[in-house]
DNA sequence: TAATTTAACTTGCATTTTAAAAGTTAAATT
DNA sequence: AATTTAACTTTTAAAATGCAAGTTAAATTA
């Protein structure tokens, strides 16, 4: 995708505005993936060739990495860059958007009570744990 | 888009993940636009048969609703709804990581400042002048 | 150590979506 | 009465997606 204007929000579309590269981002940040078998069989089983081609956009965007595992040399490692991690506080009121209107869906209330009470904590807390 | 699965995040992608469905709210949100001829005229220039089938979607979808205008009979209406409006924080989450990771682009410094010191304040200002 | 399995892809092809341009209809304006 | 405007729809080509199968190198198992 390339820029279809200077509009900041247009901007953040321009990286992730599909259906696929934020789940694979919610995947490195909230589940502790890092491989492309990971990331492959998450709930909403996108195509392979998809997720190459999304891993491809996100890293050339430089919103993630990826490395040589160093035990397994058929694996490669996937990881948030810190653009990457700043992607958070767009997931998180995701999360309290579909907590707020889509009821039927069941979100752990004590992640949408902590982002209530005290979001900015939540957010530091959350990224001390990506990517360990 | 049918549900892809429980996922909060994956459930506003659902409603929301793709190039251009969010600019739209961002006219409506943001620019104060209500009619059809004014979202084609964004920067971005929608082509007008997407634009109309992202207008029908977000409103099958609850987002937006559409009256007829009053004074126009030619005319449409189309406004956002309360779980339109509350895309909000997201929107604005999204200005603040192109403000941080997108230098390049000039983001109004007085808007971000604002989000960095009372984002509750400034989303309950904007509000308020939605749909007025 | 030979055979099998795993990981990370790529390729081919049918289907779906998008983009660009032109066309339609009703209402308003000149 | 003729023209313009607003809100679309239609058509068609191009691009993206989705599905299945295939490839290659490395690890594991028999």
């Amino acid at each position: 995708m390339t820029k279809r204007s200077d509009c900041p929000i247009s901007n953040v579309l321009d990286h992730v505005g599909d259906k696929w590269s934020l789940l694979i981002i919610r995947d490195l940040m909230f589940f502790g993936k890092h491989s492309y078998s990971e990331l492959q069989n998450s709930e909403e089983k996108m195509a392979t060739n998809i997720l190459s081609s999304r891993l491809e956009k996100l890293e050339t965007h430089g919103l993630i990495n990826k490395q040589p595992d160093k035990k397994d040399k058929r694996k490669k490692v996937y990881q948030l860059t810190a653009s990457g991690i700043d992607l958070l506080p767009i997931l998180l009121e995701m999360i309290l958007w579909s907590a707020k209107h889509a009821p039927e869906l069941t979100i752990p209330t004590q992640l949408v009570e902590r982002a209530q009470s005290d979001k900015a904590g939540l957010i530091n807390e959350l990224i001390a744990n990506i990517n360990r």
